[in-house]
Formats: C-alpha cells, structure tokens, sequence
DNA sequence: GGGTTTATGTTCGTTTGTGTTCTTTTTTTG
DNA sequence: CAAAAAAAGAACACAAACGAACATAAACCC
C-alpha cells in the first residue's frame, strides 16, 4: 500500500468532522476525485476508516462487534449444536448458561421450555430468556463487558458459590488436542471452575472451530463434562480419549 | 448492503432518543421518505436496528419487557425531569441508578456523559447505557423481575454493600404528605435503603402522579434526600417541610 | 543517466444511490 | 367492521460515484 502525506491528514479530518467526502478532500489537497479515492480505500482496507458512497467516516466500534456475533449467532452449525442440546435438557430443573454465542444460541432454543430456573452471568442470555415467561432468571452480578455481554469479577463468582445447580451448560473460547477447555480470560476462567463445582452435571457446547484455536487459560479437562456437543466428528486421538473418560459425545445432526 | 453516511448518524440518532422516525430522519438529512426508509431496511437487516411502523427502534432484547412502561417513558414529564437531574449530574463519579422509569429516563440522559461508573440493579438502564461506550456498567445479581426489569432479592442488597457511591439516583412508587418515600415492594425497599446509607449525595426523581398513589412499604424520608426532581410545584405543607428539612426542590422547567 | 517504481491524471464503462410514481400493506378512525 | 389515512414496498429513470485501464510524470536506485 502506498504511503502518501494525505493519509495523516485525511484521518485527522475524519476524526474532527466524523465524515469525510471525495469532493470534500479533493478540493482540499487540489487532487482529482479518483486520487482521493484510491486514499480513501487504502484507508478502509487498513481498517482506519470505513468507505461510504462519497467519502468515509470513523469505522464503528462495538457495533460491528455486535453485529458479527449476532451473525455467528445464525450459522448452522452453532443451531444445530443448540438444538442437540436443547432436547437432552428436561423441564422443571435449575441451571446456568454461561458467557458465550453458543450458549446463547442454546437460550434461543430453551424459549420453548417450561419450568426453568436459569442463572447466568450473560445479559444477552438474560435478554433473550426475558421472553420465556416460565423461566425464572437469576443474574449473576458483574462489570459489564460490552464485547460480549458477561458479567465479570469476583461478584459473579461469589454469586455461583450461592447455588447448587442441576445442569450446567458452558462454553469455552478454545479446546485443545489433549482435551482441556481453555479461555482467553482469567477472570472467567475461575467462574467457568465455580460452575463446574457447583453443578451435578455438565453440558460443554462448542463447534470444531474451537479445535483449531488456542487460548491460554485452562478451565478443565473434557473429562470433568458429561456430554459435549459439537458439529463434527471428533478427530480419533480425542475421541478415543473421551471414551476413556466416559464423557459422551454427541455430534449434531 | 450499501453504506452511507447517514446510517452511523441514524444509529446515533437511536442510541441517544431510543428511536427514530422516517419522517423525521427525512427532514434531517433533507432527503426522501424512501431513502430513509432503505436506510432503514438495510440497517434492520444487519440487525443493528428494529423496524417498526413510521421509524426504528434499537433491537435490545428487553424491547419486550414492558412496553407500556417505555411509552410513559416518553412522557414529556419524565423527560424534562430527567434532564434536570442529569444536568446536576457531573463527570467521573460512581454513581447508582434503581428500578423505575424515572430513573431510567435519567439513563438516557445519561448517554452523552462520560467517564461515569453506573452500578443499577436495572436491566434496562443496563441495556440503554451499553451505548455509552464512556460509561462502566455494574449489574448487581438478583432475580430478573419481568414487570420492570428489576433485579431483586438479596443478592442485589448484598452487592450494594460492597460499594460507596458519590451519587445515587432513586426512583419510589408512591410519596406521601408526610413526604416518606413508598414503595410496593418490601424487598425493593431494602435495597432502596441499602442504597442510600451507601452513597454521599442522593437525587430523587419522581413526578406528580406520584404524590396520588399510595404504597404500604416505607423506604426512607424526604429529609433524607439532597435534592428531589419533579415536575410541578410541590403542595405547600410539603415544600414548607422540604425548606425545614434542607432538601433542594428542582422544578423541571 | 537509464531503467524502474510509484503516484497521479484522464477516460470510459459499470455500479450504486436517489427521486418519482404507483401499488400493496398496515394502522387508525368513525 | 369497513373506510380512510399513513406507511411501506416495488419498479423505473437518472445522475452521481466508482473502479479499471492506460498514459504521464515525478521520485528512486543502482
């Protein structure tokens, strides 16, 4: 990408006005609409500006953070691992639903269930359940992290320590070949660790792209859940390992 | 889907009125019906705004909670108290926000603040203060009461306890003559309590219908407070009381 | 200093956004 | 419950904006 005396310049209006125009700038620097163009992708293509029809303005934050999990939320395999899960839950019982688009995506399909008693440290969750009139919701307490709806801190830990749950359904940022359940964050790592202790029984939802991730923190082994519902089959190494734990693995649809 | 400048300044618009109009965007940008209303296909589509009939409204999932109550909300009274408080309201503080629509009303106010560490037990304030990015959301626990949002119970009490506010913003069912603060329930009522002894400055917001009702549950007094927001002049005997009393009367425009 | 790279201007076909008009759907009102 | 009003949606036309390709000129580099 090209390097030019404008780009410092064009960002420093953008930032002032919140939008800039093709014309605008043009005229500005006394160069040709199709030069200002050419800026304005370089500038989009690097992320620090958003292109528009006519110019481009600040690219947006959280937003498109929001946006894009919600689309995940949608993808195919991320439902039919909800749907999975959601038909081995039972009416009539308490659980937890922690952070995460998979277990929301198991929220959208418990609106049909009656009965429940659901804790969660997740406002979506929280807002998605809000229109399940027979499911009782218990938020955990929390700083609120706009990235992905958790309530995180001490507070949602010392809050789990409160309950015994009959079911817990958890989800994890990746999942290693030795089967451990890791996370990008130490602080939920410890929440994830409090609702397994406080739990008789374990859901782990998580499609085979957490098989190709890694993250640094460790919540568990594979072994400390029931069941774990995914997308694909499990590679031979981990599925022979699961058998040898009695974890069942159920592969959606 | 196309882009164009008017879509981050539509979800401005949103964000800070809780929703928008055809018409109105129309004349703001000076342009037709039917592009604003592309506009706003496009931004329903990617799931950034809810369509209704006339405008848009933001896609929080508590939309469903109380949708009675988000009309009053818009009630020009609510609002002009509202702005009141907010405008007494400065930067960089802890301050608390509790059930009610009044103090959700100072929610939205709130919008254009920065730096603020808000602790609610409110859903909704939480769901409206998330599009302030300046802004830290604490949710206490509790049980999620559907009717208004709230999060009840002792968990919410216990949270409280572990803060101290500069500034707390209460809302309350029902105020009396005698000028105490009432409230229906007797579980809101602690936490309201619990509320006050922990802050240094405490605002109450409350309209005149207020002063009609009545509520078995008594939360604090109006001594108690340092400054009461409302919208018409207070009976005579009452301000008398809150001149003795050294508590501030704000009549809202 | 000759060859190369890089930035800019120019032209032109293509895409995209917008306004207009008309029909369909939804909401309000009597 | 039906008529009227408001809003939404579809289709078309037109102008603005875009991107590709090529030409030119400046800067760079042995």
């Amino acid at each position: 990408m090209s390097q030019t005396f404008r780009h410092p310049e064009i960002l420093e209006i953008a930032r002032r006005e919140r939008k800039v125009t093709v014309e605008g700038l043009a005229q500005h620097f006394g160069v040709t609409l199709q030069t200002i163009r050419r800026d304005l992708t370089d500038l989009a293509d690097s992320g620090r500006l958003e292109r528009v029809h006519g110019g481009a303005v600040l690219p947006s934050g959280t937003t498109n953070i929001g946006y894009e999990e919600r689309r995940s939320l949608k993808s195919d395999a991320k439902r039919r691992i909800a749907q999975a899960c959601a038909a081995e839950i039972p009416g009539d019982i308490s659980m937890f639903l922690n952070i995460g688009t998979s277990t929301e995506a198991v929220a959208i399909e418990l609106m049909q269930h009656d009965k429940l008693m659901v804790v969660t440290n997740n406002m979506n969750v929280a807002n998605i359940l809000v229109g399940n009139e027979g499911c009782d919701i218990i938020l955990t307490g929390g700083q609120l992290r706009r990235a992905d709806g958790g309530l995180v801190g001490n507070l949602a830990t010392e809050t789990i320590r409160q309950f015994k749950f009959d079911l817990a359904v958890i989800g994890c940022s990746a999942l290693d070949r030795e089967g451990d359940l890791l996370d990008f964050d130490i602080q939920e790592v410890s929440v994830s660790q409090a609702i397994l202790r406080q739990s008789r029984k374990t859901f782990l939802v998580a499609d085979q792209t957490k098989l190709t991730r890694s993250a640094p923190a460790r919540i568990a082994s594979l072994a400390d859940v029931d069941t774990f519902f995914t997308d694909e089959p499990l590679p031979a190494d981990l599925a022979a390992a699961c058998e040898a734990w009695g974890t069942r693995v159920v592969v959606a649809k």
